[in-house]
DNA sequence: TCAATCACG
DNA sequence: ACGTACGTGATTGAG
């Protein structure tokens, strides 16, 4: 059998990625899409040609004399789009450190040295597959060079493979007959002007007929259509010119080596460290199918000896660092510990060597250790306890405050016996990249801290009243039913509610209800179109009904019974590596969207009680945000509202409406309140004129008057957007940054989206880094005060405190205190606090 | 696995 | 001309 190439044009490839694959953005903020839409091309090709050799052709920058030829003629090409741009070097490299000869010629197209290549190749008796998405090259078909062209058909990829038979069934002509084809009737895309008037179908009847474009001028009065034969007169050049366009060229000087080009290993351990830094988990795993050797790794001591184990606890507890992980599986427990990148052990739960002996000494280490280095503290807490709190370095919230932007920060090594080995290896430049970016102190006085008191919030847990949440779920059925019926019966026909594609048949379609299209895949059937419909048909009350009763009840009801833990408790994740703008997410169940809003829903949170002798004090925040945008922008006359009126919204209205206070309507106090949240959302009239149901240019004008009112205000967005823009991120108070990367991209909507979350970001954030204080100091004065009263629950502004009947007061106290005080603000920080024997009544 | 919907701040 | 408010998580249906 003899050998094979693959020749890739690098190119049209990267192009087809970049506009085939969904935006990517590495942890960098750098577009990787186009990137790994072309390695997982060049992948598939290679499994399934597994050819011997392959080399990758670009273009050069500088202008080749095809396209001199043509920009002389006429306009240049256009651009390419700067997300794409940034990955072509990247690619590159990658390609490079693969080991894949790159084809590049100056004056010479990727075409041209696929071309060649393909014909040297043939003549050493080598066959080519020649990968692109470009039509031309199917010139090049022959019987032994194959041309495959990858087609993105319904999301996914198929490849159109042509050898010269291919192509004249196809195209109807041989291979080097497109290049007749091509110059005939042009191709805008490759910039070849062609002959005006003739298009696919005459010019494949004239090649067809006489074979080329010579050929025909020869016999071009017998030409049958009489506009073809006009247009080939009156275009001779033109059609001379695309000619000589549309011809790649076989004979260019390429000295193409056989040696680089051999394919050999292409997972290099640079390569892996690529594949890392552009976050390509996935292409990541192909190292270990391979088999290939991955970047050295120091040998993992494996111990299981008591004695061995004793030892190496006793050194580790005299470093002055180190890094451990523990390793839980279904039937396998074990800690990976890391004293040097050159010492690591794993200490497995064996014999003698029992899961207590192994978390009770490593509670020992970390006692004496100053710097201990793990990923998810939190979760280690439920093993290892020690009194020094402050020797815990957690590399994941680091690396989140870093970049909060990835959606995951657990390394691929969790898990494994060298799991400490990695996690030791990131802790350097960790620290430094805290230090450089100014975060260390947010690092160890917010959120290192944060992290035990999270864990004793989860840890407490909230008491549920299972039979009465019981009752509240079993009362929704029978509503639940007797709407059904009702829709189904108005509906004339069973369908499912819950479908939006089946209830937009019935209401659009079968009802003939006026609503259109909204959303990609079809009818919107959200509260907000529904409401619009309400008074068309009796139908749609029912569904929004049905809409908020089933909410309830699978969600709610019974999503919350699920989750009572044997202590008859709900103990849900506080997660603090989630949120782009530093605030905690609450998950399994979601305690921070328990209704409130309406009636009906509020009153799930009876079930919600605290235990015997205790009761709820709740806390929440006065308009925190509104109050930090206040203060950071330092507008004098919204700090003076604020310090000198309990009604923000109102006084709002009464300055930006030129209105007396007590004057002010409901409706211009509504207004002013809705101008209020835009401005801490990032304001734009369109948002704003949804959310009033009037038009964008009356949300305008209440913009406006909004920043003539607080001229302060204005000048601290634009200089947030500024800021941004020029550094690519923004920070809070406390130093939180959150990286802007759409602030940078081409599209419009993309930018907007930028400038809104650069508006946003800060004040989100700030009242984030406010409230993670206040939790801290409260959670740590119970403690030290000695008190049996427990912080239970975060809401974004508010604290829930469990409180013993006894200390219900001086609990008050603390939050009133710590909570006030947590920030030093040019504004007052006002709480609402309330006490409740559950937490419908504390609220 | 993704889109639509809706609960919260 | 573009086509939106900022930040989350759970459930459901459908590919």
């Amino acid at each position: 059998m003899s050998e094979k190439i693959v020749l890739i044009d690098g190119h049209s490839i990267i192009n087809r990625a970049f506009y085939g694959v969904p935006d990517l953005t590495n942890s960098d903020g750098l577009h990787t899409n186009a990137i790994y839409g072309f390695l997982n091309i060049m992948f598939r090709i290679l499994d399934e040609e597994k050819p011997d050799y392959l080399a990758v052709a670009f273009d050069l920058k500088a202008p080749t004399f095809r396209h001199q030829m043509y920009d002389a003629y006429k306009g240049t090409r256009k651009p390419m789009p700067e997300e794409l741009r940034e990955q072509v070097p990247v690619l590159k490299e990658v390609l490079q450190a693969m080991g894949i000869p790159l084809l590049m010629k100056e004056g010479f197209e990727a075409d041209d040295l696929l071309g060649t290549a393909a014909r040297v190749s043939e003549e050493k008796g080598i066959n080519a597959v020649i990968v692109s998405g470009d039509r031309d090259l199917l010139q090049l078909a022959t019987d032994n060079v194959l041309i495959r062209m990858p087609k993105t058909k319904r999301g996914t990829t198929e490849i159109e493979n042509y050898y010269a038979a291919d192509v004249k069934e196809a195209y109807q002509v041989n291979p080097p007959q497109i290049i007749e084809l091509k110059a005939l009737m042009g191709d805008a895309s490759d910039n070849i002007p062609g002959v005006p008037g003739i298009g696919e179908k005459t010019a494949t009847n004239l090649i067809v007929a006489y074979g080329s474009i010579e050929n025909a001028y020869a016999h071009v009065e017998e030409i049958k259509p009489n506009r073809a034969k006009e247009a080939l007169r009156n275009h001779y050049d033109m059609a001379k010119m695309s000619k000589k366009l549309a011809t790649i060229c076989v004979q260019a000087p390429l000295e193409l080596s056989w040696e680089n080009a051999k394919l050999t290993n292409l997972y290099t351990p640079e390569v892996y460290e690529w594949f890392k830094k552009l976050n390509f988990k996935k292409l990541l795993s192909r190292f270990d199918l391979t088999g290939t050797e991955l970047p050295s790794v120091p040998e993992v001591k494996r111990v299981t000896e008591l004695g061995e184990a004793e030892s190496i606890f006793a050194k580790a507890a005299d470093q002055d660092r180190l890094a451990f992980e523990i390793c839980q599986s279904k039937d396998e427990f074990g800690i990976s510990l890391a004293l040097s990148e050159q010492e690591v052990y794993y200490l497995a739960a064996e014999g003698f060597l029992t899961e207590e002996y192994l978390t009770d000494h490593m509670t020992q280490v970390v006692e004496q250790v100053p710097l201990c280095a793990a990923s998810d503290v939190k979760k280690l807490l439920k093993m290892v306890h020690p009194v020094h709190r402050e020797h815990f370095f957690d590399i994941e919230i680091a690396a989140y405050l870093i970049n909060p932007l990835i959606s995951s920060y657990a390394h691929e090594d969790m898990g494994t016996p060298h799991a400490a080995l990695t996690t030791l290896k990131k802790l350097p430049e960790l620290l430094n990249k805290l230090d450089e970016m100014e975060m260390r102190s947010l690092f160890d006085e917010v959120e290192m801290p944060l992290v035990f008191t999270l864990f004793d919030m989860e840890q407490e847990g909230m008491r549920v009243n299972a039979e009465e949440l019981k009752a509240y779920g079993e009362a929704l059925v029978d509503k639940i039913s007797a709407l059904e019926k009702s829709i189904h019966e108005a509906a004339g026909e069973e369908f499912n509610i819950n479908s939006p594609k089946q209830l937009g048949v019935i209401l659009f379609e079968k009802l003939g209800m006026k609503g259109g299209k909204k959303t990609k895949t079809g009818y919107s059937t959200s509260a907000e179109v529904l409401d619009k419909l309400a008074p068309e048909h009796p139908i749609v009350r029912d569904i929004l009904e049905y809409r908020q009763l089933t909410k309830l009840k699978s969600t709610y009801a019974d999503g919350l019974a699920g989750c009572i833990a044997a202590d008859g408790r709900i103990h849900s994740s506080f997660n603090q590596t989630i949120t782009a703008t530093g605030r905690i997410s609450s998950t399994e169940p979601n305690l921070q969207n328990i209704p409130v809003r309406m009636e009906l829903g509020r009153l799930i949170r009876k079930v919600f009680i605290p235990s015997d002798g205790y009761v709820f004090v709740d806390a929440d925040y006065s308009q925190i945000e509104l109050r930090v945008l206040a203060h950071m922008s330092g507008d004098e006359k919204l700090i003076e509202a604020y310090r000198q009126a309990e009604d923000i919204h109102r006084i709002t209205a009464s300055q930006v409406f030129h209105v007396p206070f007590d004057e002010v309507t409901p409706l211009q106090r509504r207004n002013a309140k809705a101008v209020n949240f835009g401005i801490v959302y990032g304001i734009s009239s369109f948002g704003l004129s949804q959310d009033l149901s009037i038009s964008t240019k009356e949300a305008k004008e209440y913009i406006d008057r909004y920043f003539e009112t607080y001229p302060g205000i204005k000048v601290f967005l634009d200089k947030l957007v500024q800021d941004a823009k020029e550094q690519g991120y923004v920070t809070t108070m406390f130093g939180r940054r959150r990286p802007v990367p759409e602030l940078k991209s081409s599209n419009f909507m993309q930018r907007s989206f930028g400038e809104r979350v650069a508006m946003n970001s800060p004040i989100q954030g700030t009242a984030a880094d406010i409230i993670k204080i206040a939790m801290n100091r409260v959670h740590d004065r119970l403690l030290r005060e000695g008190l049996e009263s427990r912080l239970i629950l975060q809401v974004h502004d508010e604290l829930l405190i469990e409180a013993k009947l006894s200390e219900a007061d001086q609990v008050e106290q603390i939050l009133r205190e710590e909570m006030q005080q947590a920030a030093d603000l040019q504004v007052p920080l006002e709480i609402d606090l309330h006490r409740g024997n559950n937490w419908y009544e504390a609220k």
